[in-house]
DNA sequence: GCCAACGTTGGC
DNA sequence: GCCAACGTTGGC
């Protein structure tokens, strides 16, 4: 079987819902979502997919690893059944947090929909990036 | 606290 | 269909 595996990066404000938070429960549900260019690439998930997590305003920084364990069906939260959300899990807590900073320092990843589009809360990544990233943290 | 970037709403 | 007003997000 080919790898298939997709890249992504979800926002999150850590008083919202952090990864510690996350980590505690086990495996979490990502709803809430709003936005339809964040619904788009909610629908696109695959179960195994890897996500990036980031702790968004307080304190900015990648601070984990998420696995995605159930794809895009309707948000419990919603209403109006026009929303999705997606199941996911902790795989494991970066050693050092990744900042904001630290990324817009690096002239290889300005280009990144993070930086680019800053109030997107869920966004595609290429492997490549993915990696760059996880890198950063070892630096 | 301020502001930029967006998205939504509602008057016309 | 356009656009002003307003609300929200998120970085600084």
């Amino acid at each position: 079987m080919p790898d298939t595996t997709q890249y992504w990066l979800l926002k999150s404000e850590p008083e919202t819902y952090s990864y510690t938070h996350l980590l505690e429960e086990g495996e979490g549900t990502w709803d809430g979502v709003r936005n339809h260019q964040a619904k788009k690439n909610l629908q696109g998930m695959k179960q195994g997919d890897k996500a990036l997590f980031y702790h968004s305003v307080s304190e900015k920084a990648i601070v984990g690893v998420v696995e995605i364990t159930e794809e895009a069906h309707p948000d419990p939260t919603d209403e109006t059944e026009k929303w999705v959300a997606v199941k996911v899990k902790p795989l494991y807590p970066l050693k050092n947090p990744v900042s904001l900073a630290h990324i817009k320092a690096c002239p290889h990843l300005t280009e990144i929909p993070l930086i680019k589009q800053s109030r997107l809360s869920v966004m595609p990544l290429s492997e490549t990036v993915f990696h760059q990233l996880l890198a950063l943290s070892e630096s």
